[in-house]
DNA sequence: ACGACTTATGTGGCTGGCCAAGCAAATGCT
DNA sequence: AGCATTTGCTTGGCCAGCCACATAAGTCGT
């Protein structure tokens, strides 16, 4: 788990000057980050990996490609954590009917058994982030923090078409 | 890099659903996290070695402790990303004199050179996603990130006080 | 039908981040 | 003074995440 957090919060980083709304987000990520993994911990998962149990629990026997798709990380971090859950009794892989080269996941008893638990553990997250805002507030941060991760992607993407 | 945005964004992943804040805060976090991240690497950093970088630009001279509580990563962390910037040239660590356990990092002329490109770096970050905002919306977001985080962290300490 | 391209996945290597265990120096207590 | 405790840092091991490269299997064009 992270360090501990008994000290004073750095309020007064050097970012947070010069970068607040960037800072704040970013310690913002790191308090739930930190707060989800430990209970991640607890049903014995790493982080990610509940986001590809939520993936399947949607719809079981995705293959790798529609996972990553829907995670939206890379296929090799995929390819690699599937694999540590497949090791960890979650999940099984299997080759695809139709297209040989496609690897279908399918949850086990062991994984399908972890809903639940998986479930709760982000309704805890929420619940505790919910609770001291009022709806306005809710429904106010989430559009713009996906205004701005919007912003983000966008700005991204001319940067890189402009560099390479 | 993290992987070809040009996808249509994963607007309807079982996490959006199930926990929207946290949802919004996760994914707004990975695309400034990958925004960064490009522009860090056209630096020569990894992530999280610029915010150590702004912590010695703000005060040279301080233990692996003092970056530690300043970032807030795992001792262990900052012992080692602190190394490979060492062999990077960014810096130089040498024992302290009144207490020779303690490791003293100061900036190299190379360490030195980057902090306008650092500064910079963020200043973008900054700009790109205050640009689309008020200054309203700008402080109502610090406001809320912030009360968040608090409430995260606190939730946390609780947690681990009532399962140790 | 055959070669070129595209797609799906895997592997190695690098980093960050964590914990647990260990070592060395400073501090404190008797 | 001498021993126990605390403090500062290091190392090994595990995971996530990325890139670059490699392989296998579909697909497409001629």
């Amino acid at each position: 788990m992270a360090p501990d957090d008994t000290e004073p919060p750095m309020h007064t980083t050097a970012l947070s000057a010069l970068a607040p709304l960037s800072f704040g987000t970013l310690t913002l990520w790191r308090a739930m980050h930190n707060f989800a993994n430990d209970m991640l911990l607890e049903l014995g998962l790493y982080p990610g990996q509940e986001l590809i149990l939520l993936q399947l629990y949607d719809a079981d026997g995705q293959t790798h490609t529609d996972l990553q798709r829907a995670v939206r990380l890379d296929h090799s971090t995929v390819s690699r954590t599937v694999r540590r859950m497949e090791q960890a009794g979650l999940l099984t892989r299997s080759p695809g009917e139709k297209d040989k080269r496609a690897m279908v996941v399918s949850l086990t008893e062991q994984g399908r058994a972890l809903q639940p638990r998986v479930v709760e553990l982000w309704s805890t997250v929420e619940t505790v982030m919910t609770e001291i805002l009022t709806n306005d507030q809710q429904s106010d941060f989430i559009e713009l923090a996906s205004r701005l991760e919007q912003k983000l992607l966008t700005a991204r993407l001319n940067a890189r078409r402009t560099s390479s």
